[in-house]
Parts: structure tokens; C-alpha cells; sequence
DNA sequence: CACCTTCTTAAGCCTTTCTTAAGGGCGCCG
DNA sequence: CGGCGCCCTTAAGAAAGGCTTAAGAAGGTG
């Protein structure tokens, strides 16, 4: 999920008929990139992030479950639709362990395809209420973090973006770059995340966020 | 995943005859409960952490797509499979769209549903994993280790690869020069692993690596 | 319009990390 | 037990990265 924008979607398909067809049908919600066979696929799986994958079981030069078990090797987790024309469910069982994570046999149904997508790239809106953080409470709603003490601290809405994105993944170190795709304009430099980091710092507690030297923020643990 | 044990699946399934046989083709992976009604589940689903539920669509008192919205509603991210003798488009686009993780269609594949909640329950071996080294744990994400005590110690960049590498191969014992050429510039010499050996001995403790005297160095055994 | 908060940029200082080097201590082998 | 390597420890300079501060721009409010 990098912007506010349609999410991207890698489609992996040979067939010079359905591909473009199967692009244009996700297209209102996708930004589709077209790979025609395995090898194609699996460089752009391995070089650029994308938010979901639907890969071909049956592609010319490498075929599409190599292409997931080379991509899970390599420790990339965006979640993958298979979709193959063999409907047996030996291949179904082999291509979920080979890393997919659901399988739709051609024919299939486009409102069934589009609601499976859906499912994959669901995020959960995160419980509305407060996210604690360490000791403390956050709460987005009204960017306020209460500390154990009762103390209230009200943040500005770049502050509260930027603690609400790291402590959604409490054990994941984000880069600089990251953060900045995700809540900043593009052409702000990497610089801004520091001077934030400084912020909420002062305002909440100098423990809060904790810095991973040479590569990026992550929620200060306990302890 | 709460233990090293099976995972703990919450089966809500109201037919007499069906129920207790899903459970025990599960059994032998997960640690089944079964609910009998819709009621039930959402309260086992809201009062206790499972890994993953299996939902029959048609439950008694309240339906299975109700408990899931519900669920859903309370900030309840666990990952959902529909079980349903419907098996219209229709149907399943709205239990995906309540919130379930994936629909399979009565009757259905033992293999194909064993397969599927594999595929829900994956974790990915992520990158960032934690790796234990004797009684410490060492995550390379947060390049940081935590003793059994709690105790959180942050490793410099160079200090983490040497340790991650001994770490990967726990039986082996590196020579300097395997760690210098994979981890540090050719340039350096070998007295470089010595110092960093230092560091993490200073920073962790003395037994962390072990010296095997004019050969190299070993992830320091339990003994 | 004046005032206030928030956002963004930038520059200098400070801290951490990397690398090299040298002296002393220890283990192994004869 | 003596000698010879090998290993441990310390230290210090250089480089890289992070922290802090400050000030102008932008936006919002009374």
C-alpha cells in the first residue's frame, strides 16, 4: 500500500487474449502491470513492491509456482492469487503450499475474482480506539497520547501520521524512505522523518521511537 | 501462534453429523473447538485468541456472515475461512466481503481445505524472524538482542552480520577469511573479526562465540 | 488583518560506527 | 617447561549518520 491511489497489482498471464482482458477487467481498481511469462514476472515481483500478485499457473520459461517459490524465497510476502485452468485439487493443495495464498480455476467468475483480491489486500481498519504504545495510550482519532500518569499530550497531524504508521507494526524497522512514500510529499527529503522523531520525542518521552542506526525508526520497546 | 504446539482453530459448525468430523480431520494439525451455533463462536472468537476459524455460513441463532462482521467490527484480524453448502458467486462475494479470508464450497476436498488453512496460517520465514542463539534472542531487523531477562542490547551493523552469519550454521566453525570476504571489504584484514568478536562478547557475553584455537569461530553451544 | 499553529528546509554539532594498529596474555606443541 | 603463535584487549582517528536548533513558508482562526 504505498499511495492513496489504486493499488498495484502484478498479473502474470501468457495468454495473448486473456491477459489484456484480465487487466482491463481490474484495471477500475488496480494499477495492472502485465508480466507475459514467468521470468518476466518474477523480476518485477523481486524489484518493485506491489500489493498483490495474480499469477498464471501455466507460464512460458519458468512456471507460475516456480515463480512463487522463488519469490517466497526471497522473503517477499505480498499475498498471490493463482489462477490456472487445471481445476484439480492436487494442483490447488501444490500451489498453496508452494506459497499462494488462494486459487481460482479458470473459467472463472469476475465478481468472484475481484471479491478474492479484495480479501487478499484487506487491511483492517485498525480498531478505532487508542494503541497503546509502551507506556503509553495513543489515540488517532484525536492524535492525544495520555501517558500512564494521566498526563495529555495533543500532537499535530504529521506527528500523529508518522507515530500512527510506526506503531502499527511495532516489530518492523522502517526506513526513512518509507515513511516519507507513505505520509509525506514526494519531493520532501529524508531529513523531515528526523525532525518529527524529534518532535514526538519531546512531546511524549525520549524512549518512544527508537533509532536503528544506518537504517531507519521502529517503536521503542519495553524495557 | 501461541505456542510450539498444534494451532488453536475455532470451528463453529452446527450440523451434528458434520461438525465433530471436520474436528477431527483437523485434530491431528490444530487444536479444534467446535461451536454450535453463531453465538458461541462470536463469544469464543471475542473472549480468546485463536490462529485461525473455520465459519460455516448457515448457523443457528445468529449466521456465520453476522459473527464475522461482527468480529470484524471489534477489531478482530484473524484470519477466516467460510465453510457453506451455498456455493453461488453471489454468496461467497459477500462472505469475502464481510470479512472472511477465503470460502470453500461443501462438499469439499479434506486436502483442499487442509491446503488452504496451511496457506492462511503461513507465516512467512520473514527476513526479520528472531533467531535464538542459546538463551538469547537475536533479531536482525532491529539489529538488537534480548537476553531471557528481558534485557535489550543493540548491536552496530557489522557486529549483527557476524553474528547472523555465525548464527546461520550454528554446527560450523567459520574461518576469519569466510567471514571477512562475505562480510567485511577485502580490504580489511583479519584482525577486524577479532575486534568485532570483542564487541559482541563485551556487549552480549563472553560465551556468545566460541574461539576453536587456530581454526576460527563458532556460535558459542549451550553447555 | 494580525496572530498562532503547523510544515518544511537547512546547517552545524554531536554520537555512533568502522577500521587500523599495537602490546600483552594465553594456549598449544615439542 | 619454554617458545612460538595465536588471540584478546584497548585505543584512537576518520567517516558516516543522527540530533538539535532555528527560521521562513504555509495555512488556519478570531
Amino acid at each position: 500500500m504505498t499511495t492513496a491511489d489504486r493499488l498495484s497489482l502484478l498479473l502474470a498471464e501468457d495468454d495473448p487474449a486473456l491477459g489484456p482482458l484480465i487487466a482491463e477487467l481490474l484495471e477500475p481498481d488496480y494499477r495492472v502491470r502485465l508480466a507475459v511469462n514467468g521470468q518476466e514476472a518474477l523480476h518485477l515481483g523481486l524489484t518493485q513492491p506491489w500489493d498483490v500478485m495474480v499469477i498464471d499457473r501455466g507460464l512460458p520459461v519458468m512456471d507460475g509456482i516456480s515463480v512463487i517459490a522463488a519469490l517466497r524465497t526471497k522473503g517477499i510476502a505480498t499475498p498471490i492469487l493463482v489462477l490456472t485452468a487445471l481445476g484439480a485439487t492436487n494442483e490447488k493443495v501444490r500451489g498453496l503450499d508452494a506459497g499462494a495464498n488462494d486459487y481460482v480455476a479458470k473459467p472463472f467468475d469476475a465478481g468472484e475474482l475481484a471479491a478474492r483480491l479484495r480479501a487478499l489486500t484487506r487491511t483492517f481498519p485498525s480498531p478505532a480506539g487508542p494503541v497503546s504504545i509502551g507506556t503509553w495510550e495513543f489515540d488517532p482519532a484525536s492524535r492525544s497520547v495520555r501517558s500512564a500518569y494521566g498526563d495529555l499530550v495533543t500532537l499535530a497531524a504529521k506527528e500523529a501520521e508518522l507515530l500512527e504508521a510506526l506503531a502499527a507494526e511495532p516489530a518492523r524497522v522502517f526506513t526513512r524512505d518509507e515513511l516519507l512514500a507513505a505520509h509525506f510529499q514526494s519531493t520532501d527529503q529524508p531529513g523531515v522523518i528526523d525532525t518529527y522523531v524529534h518532535h514526538l520525542r519531546r512531546k511524549i518521552s525520549r524512549t518512544v521511537i527508537r533509532t536503528v542506526h544506518g537504517v531507519g525508526y521502529q517503536i521503542g520497546d519495553a524495557s
